[in-house]
DNA sequence: AGTCTTTATCGTAATATTGCAATATAAAAA
DNA sequence: TTTTTATATTGCAATATTACGATAAAGACT
């Protein structure tokens, strides 16, 4: 064994998982929060900002563009990533609905 | 290779990406979202929900555990866990501060 | 005491992730 | 067209994760 049993979780649960998974690493944590600060949004740009080679950066690139985090552009030369608010408005969403859900619960357990 | 360079990153990001490897799982999530519904929180309940192995389960609840998303207490003979809601109200606060960057950004790039 | 029930741990095989050097690709500049 | 610049892909070694059978540990119940 050793891979995921996807197949007998809901198409939620390993959707939320996925994007989880995406976040789970802090060089992609770094991406995402510098693309948040940045004004421009040049590959080049994340490759000098974080501390790892060139095509380790492309490949945490390329996972946050599968979960749909980020969205890559073609500018000229470069690719410009810009953060897709449509799945962080999914994760603000989820989260938030989780915080109404614990309201309701107010410590009935343990 | 093959470790995560942690060392070059903020304690800040580690800390998220930390929380968010717990949630990558949709196992995890499943457990998460059991806690959140249930009115018990037996670990017997959760391994028969899930359809995983009892180890299985243990492990995934250890993880749980570790990134400090749930606690479990004991209870005579068995174990209860329960959602730790300090955590998921840091990761809501996380997501919803992202969200007010983005609304500021309005779509200024791309 | 012995036995049952519940949960954790160990050991290990299968698979996935991380990181980077080397190389490929493709548009821009000369 | 050649060269430079920017990014992606390939290949591979090191490490981590996932899953589970076997077994251990610890409280509950005779």
């Amino acid at each position: 064994m050793g891979a995921t049993k996807t197949s007998h979780f809901t198409d939620r649960q390993n959707k939320v998982a996925t994007t989880m998974k995406a976040l789970a690493h802090p060089a992609r944590v770094a991406i995402l929060e510098y693309l948040l600060k940045a004004d421009a949004c040049i590959c080049g740009d994340i490759v000098n900002e974080l501390p790892l080679a060139q095509p380790t950066v492309s490949q945490h690139l390329k996972e946050l563009k599968n979960a749909e985090l980020i969205k890559g552009d073609v500018a000229g030369n470069s690719i410009c990533y810009c953060i897709n608010e449509k799945s962080l408005e999914m994760l603000q969403k989820y989260f938030a609905g989780i915080a109404v859900k614990l309201e309701k619960k107010k410590n009935n357990c343990c």
